[in-house]
DNA sequence: ATTGAGATTGAGAATCATTATCAATAAGGA
DNA sequence: TCCTTATTGATAATGATTCTCAATCTCAAT
């Protein structure tokens, strides 16, 4: 899966030299906590990640870092409805399981990744928005689908 | 559409009667707030409404009250982005329209009802809903669709 | 190498929606 | 009426995120 920082690194260094901004180590940083985990971080989640990679790093840095990341197109930004965000790079296209949409459990909080059964909802999604679009005269963007309900772990647990 | 609050201040009586809970005057003044209109109030604006009702009325009971009426499924919450919860009274199932989601404007945050081409939607959700729970374990409860865009009048204006 | 304009940073303060606290009040059954 | 309990409003506290600002860093032009 993760080959090493080097290939990333140069990769970025393209995308932000491109945009006019620079790679520093508190942004590389970021950007290797998010590129070595699958999970779905909080910033202050990523924030005592950084720190150990580069401990003058500051929370703040790393939501400015997380913003323009977004903004960049490089990360996906999640609400999950504990009131935190969230965060995810968003993998190379080729990546199988690039695209996906989540599960979220309503008592542990845990994230399930899951891309099967996506072409389907994607194509009735587009359907919609283009119907949708041309009823009510609006242009949509993106669209949100998540799932909320238990995991197994979280089932068992709580069935006395 | 509106026939007054005394259909509905009696069927909420009993609602609350049964639950053990009393239809006081302040819960009464959000209750109405929220049938009178159509709109996706944030608790500071149903604040705002209830206190033209009921002055003595103080925020954090309009916050109980709602947190109350959405644990006995009176009232739908939402989040729609924009960093407050926003509430919602549930309608009469027989009400057309009853069940329905929603466009949210990016830059002006109108929010549009939409209830055409929810069947389909509805109809593959649950089958992705059926699929997803038996593969990954996961006991889907609940599930949220929701379109981001620009409404006509947001692109009216940011069209230069 | 030096310099200077502008980008970036970290620490701490500020914001702002929501919750928690708590003493006062209201409800309503015995 | 009396007593137990639910409910309330004012206020403080919380917690994630954003803002401020002086210090530091980059790097292209000298
Ligand atoms: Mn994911
Ligand atoms: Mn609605
Ligand atoms: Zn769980
Ligand atoms: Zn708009």
């Amino acid at each position: 899966m993760y080959r090493g920082p080097r290939r990333g690194h140069a990769w970025w260094q393209g995308r932000f030299r491109g945009c006019g901004y620079r790679l520093t180590l508190p942004r590389q940083a970021v950007l290797d906590v998010l590129s070595r985990t699958s999970k779905h971080l909080s910033a202050e989640e990523i924030y005592l990640e950084v720190r150990k990679i580069n401990p003058g790093s500051g929370l703040s840095t790393v939501y400015r870092t997380l913003e323009l990341l977004v903004q960049m197109g490089l990360v996906f930004k999640f609400d999950f409805g504990d009131g935190r965000a969230r965060y995810e790079l968003i993998r190379n296209t080729r990546d199988k399981n690039h695209h996906h949409h989540h599960l979220i459990c309503i008592n542990c909080n845990r994230v399930i990744d899951y891309s099967e059964f996506i072409r389907e909802e994607e194509e009735l999604l587009s359907k919609t928005e283009k119907e949708l679009s041309n009823k009510y005269d609006f242009k949509i963007k993106k669209h949100i689908v998540q799932f909320y309900g238990l995991c197994g772990e979280c089932r068992k647990e709580l069935e006395d």
